[in-house]
DNA sequence: ACAATGATTGCATAATAGTGCAAATGAGCA
DNA sequence: TGCTCATTTGCACTATTATGCAATCATTGT
């Protein structure tokens, strides 16, 4: 992955009223319209309406339009699977060569 | 884990120039000063020092200071279990009653 | 005490991001 | 076509963040 697309992805998560926004939409466990989602939110429709299209541009999120409407509902097992796939990284990550050794007695 | 820490968590991650900083310290694998660090980074080190304290501000890292440098350290477990724990969160997350009932014939 | 070194902090500036309002777009319906 | 509703976008404004330089702090050694 990618450090742009990875800091793309915690960008979109690194807002409050995102996090908020989106786990309404979790816990929801459908899609919702935009409306929907913003009816409770102390922001102005069109921020909601923002907020939304970052998380999907993020890969967070799927939009489908209906009609005149668009339903987003969070993309649980891609979200998952990535987080998962980071930590698996990290926890498979070996040492390797630093630009420098350690200075002098260093540990 | 509050909305408030997980955005610290994600704004923490959500600058590619502290991604990149934070993937050489884990290749790495051990702790660094922050000269060390920032040796071949494009940025002053005063930059690489805020990125380092923010990144240890958000739990990602672990800083010790020895004489007159500092030792950072990805804090790697504690990481791996926190991505692990949201993205088993998500998994579990059963869909509860969101503030609205479906529009229409939604789906 | 003084100098030297590594790291942090203050400050000014530039860049980025969030917000609300109003206008525009797009879809369905009379 | 004209009207209404849902959503998006343009715009101005504010707030937050990133950055480099210089000054400061903290520690070690002379």
């Amino acid at each position: 992955m990618a450090t742009h697309e990875m800091s793309r992805l915690f960008k979109a998560l690194s807002d409050p009223g995102r996090i908020v926004l989106l786990s309404r939409l979790a816990d929801c466990g459908r899609a919702c319209t935009v409306s929907e989602i913003s009816c409770c939110l102390p922001v102005d429709l069109s921020v909601a309406s923002r907020h939304l299209a970052q998380l999907r541009e993020a890969g967070i999120l799927h939009a489908e339009k209906r009609g005149k409407e668009v339903f987003y509902e969070v993309r649980r097992s891609e979200l998952i699977t990535t987080l998962r796939r980071i930590a698996d990284a990290l926890e498979a990550s070996s040492p390797e060569s630093c630009c420098k050794p350690p200075p002098r007695d260093a540990r």
